[in-house]
DNA sequence: TTAATAGTCTACTTATTTTGTAGAATAAAT
DNA sequence: ATTTATTCTACAAAATAAGTAGACTATTAA
C-alpha cells in the first residue's frame, strides 16, 4: 500500500499540475486546498525538488513549480522516490535489488511470479505521466 | 512490499507442498528447515488454519497439512490474507475497500491508474497458485 | 538597509505496525 | 498418566511512518 506521504505528494503534484501556468504556488495554498499538514508537506515538496521534479523560489512571489515537464514525469518514478519499491519483494526489484539470503533465486517459483507482477505494474506505471492525475 | 510475516508464510507453503504426500509436518520442522522463529510460525501457520488452507493434528504423530488441495489455493488469497491489500490504496481495493475522504473518486486520475495497476497484478496472482512455488 | 515573505534545514516526538517471545492451556497418542 | 505437539492470550521490542518545532537562509520591495 502506498504510505500516506505518498498520497500527499500525488495530491500536491496533481495540485500543481492543474495550476502549472499560474507562476510559483505557496506550500501554505496546496496544504489548505489538499488537506495536508504543513510542516510534512514541506518535507514532500523539498525532497520532490532535490531529484529535480520541482523547483522553487524564495521570498515574496515566490513557491514551488515544476522544473521537469509533468508530461515526462512517470508515476513510477513519484512512487519509487516518496514510497520506495514497486516490487514485492527486494529480490526483484530492478531499481532497489537486494539478493535475498537462504533462497536460490534460480529455483524459487514466487521469485518467477513476482517477476511477472512486477513487470505488469511497471508497463502501466512506466506510461502513465503526472498529467494524468488530472483530467 | 511483502512482509517477512509473508515471506515466511510463502517458505512455509512451499514446504507444505514438498511434503505433502508425508503426513503431517512439524511445525519446528519447518521452522528449521526453513529458518523461521519458531514461535512466529506456528502463529503464522495457526491463521492458514484459520482460513481453511492448511489443518493440523495434535499430539504424537500430529503437525501441518493441507486441508484444500494446493493446486487449488491462489497466490492472490494467501497474499490477502497475510499481507493485507493487494491495491496500491483502499480506494481502488476489491477486498479491502475503503472510501478516500476529501477525493472524488470518479474523477481522480490517480484513481483510474492504480485501478488498471490492480488488475494487471490480480490477473496474475489469481492464476498463479501454491504449486507454482515448487518446480 | 531593513522588514516582511517564504522556502530550507536539523532535529526531534509521537503513533502505528511489524516482528518476535513467554508461558499456560488443550488435545491426541501410547 | 506421560509425552508430544498444537492452541491461545498476552506481552515486549524494534522498526517505520507521521507529524512538529524552531532556527536559518534567500528574495523582494519599501
Amino acid at each position: 500500500m502506498l504510505s500516506k506521504k505518498s498520497q500527499y505528494a500525488f495530491k500536491a503534484l496533481s495540485y500543481l499540475v492543474e495550476k502549472r501556468n499560474d507562476g510559483p504556488i505557496l506550500i501554505s495554498e496546496i496544504a489548505e486546498h489538499k488537506k495536508i499538514p504543513l510542516k510534512f508537506l514541506e518535507n514532500i515538496l523539498l525532497e520532490l525538488k532535490k531529484a529535480d521534479i520541482l523547483d522553487s523560489k524564495k521570498g515574496k512571489g515566490g513557491g514551488y513549480f515544476f522544473k521537469e515537464n509533468p508530461e515526462n514525469v512517470k508515476l513510477a518514478k513519484i512512487i519509487r522516490l516518496v514510497n520506495g519499491p514497486i516490487a514485492m519483494l527486494p529480490c526483484v526489484s530492478l531499481n532497489f535489488y537486494e539478493k535475498c539470503e537462504d533462497c536460490n533465486e534460480d529455483h524459487c517459483g514466487l521469485h518467477d511470479v513476482l517477476i511477472e507482477v512486477r513487470d505488469a505494474s511497471l508497463n502501466i506505471l512506466e506510461s502513465k505521466t503526472l498529467m494524468d492525475l488530472v483530467d
